[in-house]
DNA sequence: GACAACATACCAACCGGTTGGTATTTCACA
DNA sequence: TGTGAAATACCAACCGGTTGGTATGTTGTC
């Protein structure tokens, strides 16, 4: 338990930081290792390889951004429905500052591995999808309690809202800056507002 | 007027194929060469650098869709918000085939480009916001018909169509296939009806 | 003295880009 | 219509720098 970050997790943060500002490839091992103030023998004692690290990131990323909002506030609404709709305020919130400072680390790997890296991929895609997943059950306890049928299942919109934060980022990419972004969250949030409105309610429409 | 595609546009036709299947940094300049049997000379005659060729390359690719969705039946129906019920449903029947086929070339390289390389950043902005621009039009004689006063405007919903799909395009490459892209499409046209459906009539809410 | 945790020096392959040169096309003017 | 000079289109060989990765040595700790 040292006071000083392990090299390990410095190339890990390196990782995160450097990939979301230059993109994967654009990264250089050496640019790794100069950022986390490790010698390059240091980075292949932790690290099979780069791509080794990189997968590795993913995970670390995934452990970090989970524990974040495991202890974000909107958990706490007693209405599932206000704690579905409270994690995408919540989203909206944490998009500020310099964009890559709130773009997603594994959302901008994949775009880059997907193909010829299938390791990192799934480090990705399991990133992803499993932060989706604990969405669902808030998104299932909102059905009841609204005693709606819907044709749409709480894991595709709970998927839908990462496709939609993911493309936002893109936005954000683009124009380089937020206000993109934020519209698009504020979309989102009227959809789910919508849905829970109308759906037909204790039949099938 | 030759039968035989020049060497310039064999350059821009391959680096849409390489840069969406592998990311604008992982192509090289002699991948782009062979891809398009030229030699490195005739790249550099016609491109200043592998930047210049990107940079052409999002414009190439914006006139190209442009062309594509000018031709699209979508536009042939009377009412209005059909037309961008059509667009959306467009979108989602030409998300077949391998993911590389049918992702976005500019929104995959302007997450590698955004930071370091502000000119292919502006080309691939312009790409996205000037296809996004196609649908106001729609959306706000839509708006008209129903006569309704929303609190977002034609572009924004417009510009939140491109996220959705941009979006939808990175769950496709995290889980190597569309299914979970197809179903965002399908959130998206959900909510544009429910949009159109339910927004308070002639009045401001 | 065994082992993890580094550091240094190094490598072959590859990178974007340049060079000096040639084949082909274009076009003004006799 | 013929001619020659300029512009265009292209090619193979090459360049210095960078790449991911390795080989070998050193240090601190149990």
């Amino acid at each position: 338990m040292s006071t000083k970050t392990s090299s390990r997790e410095k190339l890990l943060n390196a990782a995160i930081k450097l990939v979301r500002e230059h993109g994967y490839h654009a990264t250089s091992v050496e640019d790794l290792c100069k950022e986390a103030s490790v010698s390059k023998g240091a980075f292949f004692h932790h690290f099979k390889s780069k791509d080794d690290l990189a997968q590795m990131a993913a995970q670390f990323w995934d452990e970090r951004t989970g524990k974040m909002f495991a202890e974000a506030p909107y958990h706490d609404h007693e209405n599932p429905l206000d704690r579905v709709l409270g994690y995408v305020d919540f989203r909206g919130q944490i998009i500020d500052g310099d964009v890559h400072e709130f773009t997603c680390f594994v959302g901008t790997m994949v775009q880059e591995a997907y193909r010829d890296a299938p390791e990192i991929r799934r480090a990705c895609r399991d990133s992803i999808f499993g932060h989706a997943s604990t969405l669902t059950g808030d998104i299932e306890a909102a059905i009841e309690e609204a005693g709606i049928k819907p044709r749409w299942s709480a894991e595709s919109l709970a998927q839908h809202t990462q496709a939609v934060l993911q493309g936002a980022y893109i936005l954000a990419k683009a124009t380089d800056g937020r206000d993109a972004a934020l519209e698009s969250v504020a979309h989102l949030r009227r959809y789910i507002e919508l849905l829970f409105e109308n759906e037909p309610r204790g039949s099938e429409a």
